[in-house]
DNA sequence: TCATTAAATTGTT
DNA sequence: AACAATTTAATGA
């Protein structure tokens, strides 16, 4: 994924407008670059545009009043957040932060309830997105508290690969191990120590800065 | 195109 | 957290 052209042409949403709806939309639709450990969006501000992802890597997290972070999601190239503080008209309620340089997609504000309010494939692509959202985050409750770290590797590497959330992606991902580490809430080292577990189980491929998986029904199924 | 160097990433302690 | 080894990217002959 290199180009917003590329995006929208991998995203569903956008492949199902007719040719009156994409000349209405498309144009609207720009994008911006942002800086390794830079903030598309800050928890706390109100919503302006909605999200895709060009290029690039970014979490989704929150700081506690304590100081303490925690990362929900990461969001690798092809995917789109941010219609649920849209839909709502409430402020962002996380932080989403650039884990690289990445170049992000907008969709002003007056677009995306343009579609919302006219566009079937649109509102369907919504659903659809939301449902394998809750998926995931259901998933993630699970394995927060009942599974070991591999595990817990495991399933977030998975979630990065969901086709129907991250689509035009290949089975490698650009990846350093320091940026898993991230996501996941390990060390470095810990992550390390896990990939290599999990290429002996055969389930993914460790490559100089990235992974390649092999089997992503069994990398989403680990440890249960 | 090839060789050299710097930077990034990995694997280990 | 620190270290050495490895891979990649960039540079210039």
């Amino acid at each position: 994924m290199n180009t917003l052209e590329e995006l929208l042409a991998a995203s569903a949403w956008a492949r199902d407008l007719d040719d009156q709806e994409r000349d209405r939309v498309f144009p609207t639709v720009f994008e911006r670059p942002v800086a390794a450990g830079g903030y598309v969006c800050r928890k706390g501000e109100p919503a302006r545009h909605w999200h895709g992802v060009v290029d690039g890597l970014l979490k989704m997290s929150t700081v506690s009043s304590a100081g303490k972070s925690a990362t929900f999601t990461g969001l690798p190239a092809g995917a789109w957040f941010g219609e649920g503080t849209l839909l709502k008209n409430e402020l962002r309620k996380y932080d989403l932060i650039a884990l690289r340089d990445s170049r992000i997609a907008h969709m002003p504000c007056a677009t995306f309830r343009w579609l919302l309010d006219r566009s079937i494939p649109f509102n369907r692509f919504l659903l659809d997105q939301l449902n394998e959202r809750l998926g995931q985050f259901i998933g993630m409750c699970e394995f927060d508290r009942l599974l070991d770290p591999d595990a817990r590797i495991a399933r977030c590497l998975a979630t990065l690969f969901n086709p129907l959330l991250y689509p035009g992606n290949g089975p490698t991902l650009r990846i350093s191990q320091e940026e898993i580490g991230h996501l996941a809430g390990v060390s470095r080292q810990r992550v390390n120590q896990a990939l290599q577990q999990l290429e002996r189980d055969r389930l993914l491929t460790v490559e100089y800065g990235g992974i390649r998986i092999d089997d992503l029904e069994r990398l989403r199924q680990y440890g249960a």
